[in-house]
RNA sequence: GGCUCCAUCGUCUAGUGGUUAGGACACCAGGUUCUCAUCCUGGCAACCCGGGUUCGACUCCCGGUGGAGUCACCA
């Protein structure tokens, strides 16, 4: 049975290299018909944001990556930490560091003076007072060998004995360290697969000395590189103003695209496919053909894979993410219970950081006027406008005038090559001709439409570019809009003609 | 600095000894009888360097160079 697991820490935000992380493993559990389980690492209180657990569960959310089981908090593990650090004392494997901060320091400012590298194991207390809790407690090295190991993405891989130490496995607060916590964690929990970050392999000896250690047979390991960051060469991250998945959320990225850039960011099947929908993911994803250098986070991409899928959905699905993309992501229900008390405990602790959170309200993409038509109308405006986006966020802009009558912007014609070529009293005149004959107009079909515009430039003699820029413009006031026919049947006959003479009652004042 | 990893168009990548080095994004040009898009066609553009191995290296080996990660009571 494979189990995979996403194990964020309540750090702040989801950003897309987060994210992707969480794709990951949970690629591979849906693939093996395994679980993916959700473990939240708050053993670190001082970095604690409030809120970030939410906006961790609304982002898996919304990208569909549903959990199967947790979220499990290491804060209400203690015990189970505490029960394995005993294991390790009865082995005489681990011991209370006896030193402070500052003198663990010293230790490392001495080394750097001598240039060597710093390791605690050369300051190992010959006689460790017991543990009491109050110290940190230090796993204890014995074994200096040099380390073999496969991982699923960077192949063979091995490091000497320099990278081993005597780390921290219980802080001087009671919590474990990530090192520790994360192996019994994984083992408790029967996680079959360890994806996660590069930044871990450097730290890949010390973990298996102490799987060795704790008698653990280590899980089967992937790491994955790094995002790199729009520019410069460094890992993306929060401090080069990555930005949240939520963000992108907001901005009209469709979770589809999301999923589908990220999957594809660093992972690629061997074949030309570009669009991937999530069950294509499932099955044709492996860690296997995961890249083993960083990848470029590249937003031209995100944007037209974004556009693709605008395109591709079908129109009542389209519709739906424009209204609420959120609607179904609030629940809690994942949530056990005792995630309650845990919370209050927290918040009656004053953190220091700023507290996150998001007005769930913004995800109705529509502008205000057409927030208040009817589905039907909305949907009307979006099956002619679908092509033209490039996010959800464009919408208002290329929408919002079917809605609400546009103020005459007559520079706008003015401004026109073509157009500015005729007086004013010629645009009023063929503003009433259009006028006049598309009264006649049967605005059910969109044919009978084109012919009535066919038969106008027959009349007036005019070009296209000079006699339906004029309509367009006299209906919209927009710089770029769906096709003319298009346009005008879904305004209405009398919603044309009534902007028809706007436009001739203003160019005449 | 020690340790570890990585290296194909500007970007994401295909490629596993013999290819005109393929695709996509971006960009440029043209077309699709109104705008903006979409769509179509075409174009520009890459194997980090140096040694080997081999009949033959983008591909294998070694050495450089470059980049990244990591060396916490953070994860």
């Amino acid at each position: 049975m494979v189990r995979t697991r996403f194990a964020p820490s309540p750090t702040g935000y989801i950003h897309v290299g987060n994210a992707r992380s969480a794709l990951y493993p949970f690629l591979i559990a849906r693939q093996n018909k395994g679980q993916f389980i959700l473990r939240i690492e708050d053993t670190d209180q001082s970095r604690f944001v409030q809120g970030a657990e939410d906006l961790i569960y609304d982002t898996l959310n919304w990208l569909g990556l549903n959990w199967d089981e947790g979220p499990y908090y290491q804060t209400q593990r203690k015990d189970i930490y505490l029960k394995w650090a005993n294991k390790l004392i009865a082995k005489g494997l681990a011991y209370a560091d006896p030193y402070s901060p500052e003198q663990v320091e010293e230790f490392r400012e001495s080394a750097k003076a001598a240039k060597k590298p710093f390791l605690f194991r050369d300051h190992r207390p010959e006689n460790p007072p017991t543990w009491d809790g109050s110290q940190p407690l230090r796993f204890k090295v014995t074994d200096l060998k040099r380390y073999h190991w496969h991982d699923e993405v960077m192949g063979d891989l091995s490091a000497g004995s320099e990278s081993l130490d005597d780390f921290i496995l219980i802080k001087s607060d009671g919590l474990p360290t990530y090192n520790f916590a994360h192996i019994v964690d994984d083992y408790e929990m029967k996680i079959t697969h360890v994806i996660r970050g590069q930044e871990y392999i450097s730290s890949m000896p010390k973990y298996l000395s102490l799987y060795e250690a704790l008698d653990i047979t280590p899980p089967i390991f992937a790491h994955v590189p790094h995002i790199l960051a729009p520019t410069g060469n460094k890992k993306l991250g929060k401090r080069d103003g990555a930005k949240s998945v939520t963000e992108y959320r907001s901005e009209g990225i469709l979770p589809e695209a999301m999923v589908n850039f990220l999957a594809q960011l660093g992972w690629n099947d061997g074949t030309e496919q570009e669009i991937y929908t999530m069950d294509e993911l499932i099955s044709k994803f492996s860690l296997g053909k995961v890249q083993k250098s960083g990848a470029r986070f590249d937003e031209q991409r995100l944007l037209w894979l974004n556009g693709q899928w605008i395109r591709h959905l079908d129109l009542d699905d389209l519709y739906r993410r424009t209204v609420s993309s959120l609607t179904a992501t609030l629940g809690r229900s994942a949530s056990p219970p005792s995630r309650v008390s845990s919370l209050k405990t927290r918040r009656d602790s004053n953190s220091p950081k700023m507290a996150v959170s998001e007005d769930t309200s913004k995800y109705d993409f529509w502008g205000p006027a057409a927030q208040k038509a009817s589905d039907t109308e909305r949907k009307k405006v979006l099956a002619i406008t679908q092509d033209r986006l490039k996010t959800l966020a464009d919408l208002p802009s290329l929408t919002e005038y079917f809605f609400t009558e546009p103020q005459p912007n007559w520079p706008m014609i003015d401004d026109n090559k073509q157009l500015s070529k005729l007086s004013r009293a010629e645009q009023i005149k063929l503003l009433e001709t259009a006028k006049t004959d598309l009264a006649e107009a049967d605005f059910d079909s969109l044919e009978s439409l084109q012919d009535n515009l066919n038969k106008l430039l027959e009349k007036t003699g005019q070009k296209p570019a000079i006699l339906f820029s004029l309509i367009r413009f006299a209906l919209t006031w927009a710089p770029f809009s769906p096709g003319l026919p298009e346009t005008m049947q879904v305004l209405g006959k009398d919603n044309t003609l009534q902007r028809l003479q706007a436009a001739i009652n203003f160019a005449q004042n």
